[in-house]
DNA sequence: CCGATTATCTGACTACAGTCAGAGAATGGA
DNA sequence: TCCATTCTCTGACTGTAGTCAGATAATCGG
């Protein structure tokens, strides 16, 4: 990674958040604690459960209770015993408290017009899309894959939005039972291996391993959520099972895929797989493809 | 101003902060105040005067001084009275504190591989550019431009750098008394308009209006500083002058220029002037413009 | 029904980031 | 020379954003 780009990354932190702050301390806040606008904005027009406040924010229960004794004494926010459970308080704004929210809002979008107004048509045009393309790639550096159990409840979510993947897109549908298994143990050390690929704690991925003999193994259940698609998490999972096969002295990788699972087929291709003829009896299986060497 | 552009704004400024927060929180200032921090970032290798450390960073005196207390103490820094002046103190970093803010460096670039690092080499190629055009958007929509007094410190300064131009890029120099004169008054309402354009705080463009008769303005010293070039400032500082000139009443904009300047015909060009028959005898022009219903 | 757990609240505390009012020493200009 | 100004420092203060240790009440599980 070169210098240049550490340079140019750390530059750009720099003047973002000089920016956003300047701009934030002029329009925002102004006389509100942020603490307590964060709280207001939480909140939201539905109201929600206290725990469920301390939860997203993680703040310290105390400081939440404070904070919203304040916006109470304020009249922004009216706090009562959820209905079907005495300890739980839900909180709700009061017309103020909505009047609030609504006039923080209004401030941020002062605020993002401040950015806006001063260039010309084609300057905002091109500051959108850098914008749109920043979010996507910051987004795609913040995807984590890590090893995991294959009975994991995120590794049973993915695989679950797996499976019903596969029966929505395959034209004869999909039953996990006429296809050939790989079960939990099938994907656990030393047998197998699984990986999930999380966004901000929450899974939008997954990937498995599975040994055939000391020099063979195959890939399966590759997965990446419908939403977090075009950010490489694919061939992110794919080169985490690459290196894992590598450490466990395989030399050759296996797969087989539909052939409506298109995308998924150019990623081999692009990763180096090559279609060769078929090596097991899959019947939902079209192609089969291997790369050896790895 | 479209709220789909609004709401990308609002949304990225959300993202980058948020992003580029959390990575601060776990590897840059850990246990020592951001303030201090901050401080020794500014000394830098060569040492400051401690007022001009309160100058740039904008913070009370008595703050500074506290802040620089607790950095001598933990043997950081070493102040002195300046030679020339007792009043004055030099403060410099310890061999210790040049080794804290090389520290500092190290993790602020450690902070800035890790956004780089899970992404691939076309990704990093894209997230780069899409930095660099952000940052330079941002530099334009920092810009401000401001009605001003032709003869201020500002001014003067524009004006000198805008005549060495002319003189490094006209074939035959370029000599102030030769040239038709637009003098301070004659820049001043009523007779004339004369804005400066300004990137935090620091000039960096200027143009001007000298009105002819009641109907006819004619557009001069128009100049952009070598490095704010393609930010849109020139045609910035132009649409200031055609409001300006409207509000007088003004319907016929003239200007002339040289051949060597071909960026400000291309300008002038493309808000609408259109080339005329001399309509003065500057010696160093060879292009006359007019611009009818402003 | 009892003991553990959960959700909230209160009180006491800390660190950070400042602000404000003056004091004291050095300097500069009339 | 003297008076105003500049520069730095100290003391006293504020507000924000928390943390931590319990206390209390409601609920859950056996």
């Amino acid at each position: 990674m070169d210098t240049e780009q550490v340079r140019r990354v750390r530059s750009f932190n720099r003047t973002v958040s000089q920016r956003i702050g300047v701009l934030k301390d002029h329009f925002l806040d102004r006389n509100r604690p942020l603490g307590e606008a964060r709280l207001l904005y939480e909140i939201g027009r539905a109201g929600v459960e206290v725990r469920d406040l301390r939860a997203r924010l993680e703040l310290d229960s105390g400081y939440v209770s404070r904070l919203l004794r304040s916006l109470e004494r304020q009249r922004l926010v009216r706090a009562q015993a959820a209905a079907n459970d005495g300890r739980v308080r839900r909180v709700r704004l009061t017309r103020a408290g909505l009047r609030e929210v609504r006039e923080l809002d209004r401030r941020a979008n002062v605020l993002a017009r401040s950015v806006l107004a001063p260039l010309s048509v084609p300057q905002r045009d091109r500051l959108i899309t850098a914008m749109a393309e920043i979010e996507r790639l910051m987004r795609a550096s913040a995807v984590q894959i890590s090893v995991e159990a294959p009975d994991s409840a995120d590794a049973r979510w993915c695989l679950e939005q797996y499976f019903r993947e596969l029966a929505g897109r395959f034209e004869t549908g999909f039953d996990p039972a006429k296809s050939i298994p790989a079960n939990a143990d099938e994907l656990t050390p030393p047998a197998g291996v699984f990986v999930v690929a999380r966004l901000g704690g929450r899974p939008i991925g997954c990937g498995a391993l599975k040994l055939k003999d000391r020099m063979i193994a195959e890939i399966k259940r590759m997965w990446v959520a419908a939403d977090a698609r075009g950010l490489g998490v694919g061939r992110r999972i794919l080169e985490m099972l690459e290196t894992r096969a590598r450490d466990l002295g395989v030399s050759t990788l296996r797969l087989e895929t539909n052939r409506t699972l298109e995308e998924a087929q150019a990623l081999y291709r692009s990763c180096g797989y090559v279609e060769v003829e078929p090596f097991n009896d899959e019947p939902y299986a079209h192609h089969w493809f291997e790369k050896t060497r790895i």
